[in-house]
DNA sequence: CTGAATATGATAATCGATTGACATACCATT
DNA sequence: AATGGTATGTCAATCGATTATCATATTCAG
């Protein structure tokens, strides 16, 4: 392949000239633009990025750890995140932990050996006292870590409210929530803290039932929604944590002969791809997930640049009603 | 960050000897083994992945290019890759075409930039001329391309025979295909073909209907569905050419008061991720994904070192029956 | 006409690792 | 004692670009 020496034989220039030209530094004459500009496409030359993060200490790619790409929430992010860097001229690297604590780790490492200007870290499981002298800036998304530079969460806690106050103005009284029991402390369970605050100011105490979570799914889905049937059909409006839970409740309500909205309302949270053409569609509480990958680009680039971030950034949610709760 | 050299330093050891325990490579002592690894984690080195894909003028990445990263069986598909890809010691390089043909191309030549290792094409656009010269192996997925050096796809036709008769098998008489249809000529147009001709053979013409696609979604699916609706109530089971249409359908049947699988039977292609937990859960055709995803992560290693490959490899299709047919 | 601004050339160092040539040891065998 | 395998050191070139320095040449304004 074309090297640059190639390009300036061509063009009839110096190196140090094509690399003004590419770098758009300096002094460059408007003829020698052309020259160069001719002779790269002449030779069908890329320059060799390898060589230029070689030479400029860190490469154009942000890592990305995921502990789950095929999960809607997650894929839903991942684009996010990848038209947020391709406008700020940024590569995704992309990693997907699985929830496994020593893979998580390893991309860390991984990601440091391919010197990406920063890793974005989304949920997962990652102790923080290992990573404590991670010398590249690290993103946060939707997860507490102490060693991260920076995190970026939507506004859990207000998601809780809003399906409440909704739920109990489409006249639901028994209200329940589902929560999904991940093993640490993550912003989502701010989701539940809310609802139920709101909840209780309406005088209501909801009932509340964890599931248990393996990798953000349930577990074993139809044993978990046969022994909490008792309790769902008792209530007639329920919140869960996640927009997953709330398609699978959905189905199981269907089995058991709950019609929903009828029945019982429902509330999700996430608003992800099936959401809006599920049977019946889905009323979720939206994260404004495009403005937070952005977000979350941006603010790698500037931490790689030394520049001051907040700390914590909070983006605020809406409540997208539609059939399973009209 | 530290580098080779002062790991040979700490180690008490020869630049060269230090690269060779990294690599593997000639005569090393366990004694210099040991030195080695202990210099190592004492000074956290990482090695420079930029300036060993400059030496070996190739990264260890892999270039996926998806038109959308968020649709279900792209998601699937990506997860499958990058899991293939961790296997065999490679990275992703994850680029959304968004089937925007520039973006395509603009991808491609990034990949060369990047110096890839290969790079994976999944459906998109891209047309065939412009991409003749690139000297990177290109494995495409669920994709005709005749620059490509290797196609993989799963047997679509077959896909096809087997929804044909399955709902035939469960008394349906009366078929409907509907299918997306995409701006070139796909593989996944062979789905039709199967269902057709199936039906044919058992004495049956189905009905046939285009729906516009956009991204691989549908345009407009209230009207799309609002206009079919008649043509679909005077068929008992119909086949769609994947399961997003699949499910979008049964939604619209639920608006329409029609019953499935009661009234009409449903089976869709692809098996994503909601296929088996949306109400009703989806009869589909499911794609063996993890191993086409493993053979083109292979090839595209296989094609980076010169070695003969097979040019086109068809997986095997299998039919997985749920509710929406039962 | 002179000095500043503009434009480019030539050259070399640098980024961090790989690799080959060559030299030099220390062991075992035979 | 000679031979050959094993293990390592030294040194230098290389991958492809960036960047700084210094030199040179042109152009233009004052």
């Amino acid at each position: 392949m074309a090297t640059i020496k190639d390009v300036a034989r061509e063009a009839g220039l110096a190196v140090g000239t094509v690399s003004r030209v590419l770098n758009n530094r300096g002094y460059i004459s408007e003829s020698a633009r052309v020259k160069v500009r001719e002779a790269m496409d002449k030779l069908d030359y890329q320059p060799n990025e390898m060589a230029r993060s070689l030479q400029k200490k860190h490469s154009n790619m942000i890592g990305v750890i995921v502990p789950r790409i095929e999960h809607p929430y997650f894929a839903k992010l991942i684009s996010c995140l990848e038209e947020a860097a391709y406008e700020q001229g940024n590569r995704l690297l992309l990693l997907n932990s699985k929830g496994i604590r020593d893979r998580e780790h390893e991309y860390m490492e991984l990601c440091r050996r391919n010197r990406v200007q920063g890793i974005i870290l989304c949920n997962g499981n990652l102790d923080l006292e290992r990573s404590g002298d991670i010398n590249i800036p690290v993103v946060t998304i939707e997860r507490k870590m102490e060693g991260g530079d920076a995190s970026i969460e939507c506004n859990n806690f207000e998601g809780g409210v809003l399906a409440a106050e909704h739920l109990i103005e489409k006249g639901c009284r028994r209200l329940l929530h589902i929560r999904g029991l991940a093993d640490i402390n993550m912003p989502a369970d701010q989701r539940g803290e809310g609802f139920e605050t709101a909840c209780l100011q309406h005088g209501i105490k909801p009932e509340i039932i964890h599931a248990p979570l393996l990798e953000y799914q349930l577990e074993n889905p139809e044993d978990f929604f046969k022994n909490s049937m008792d309790r769902i059909k008792e209530s007639d409006g329920v919140f869960l944590s996640d927009d997953l839970l709330a398609v699978r409740l959905m189905h199981a309500c269907w089995t058991a002969g709950i019609r929903i909205p009828e029945d019982l309302k429902v509330v999700g949270f996430d608003d992800v791809h099936f959401s809006s053409y599920v049977t019946p569609s889905l009323t979720t509480i939206r994260q404004p997930l495009r403005e937070m990958a952005g977000e979350a680009i941006r603010l790698a680039g500037l931490l790689n640049r030394k520049e001051p971030v907040p700390k914590n950034t909070v983006f605020p949610v809406k409540l997208i009603a539609r059939e399973s709760s009209s």
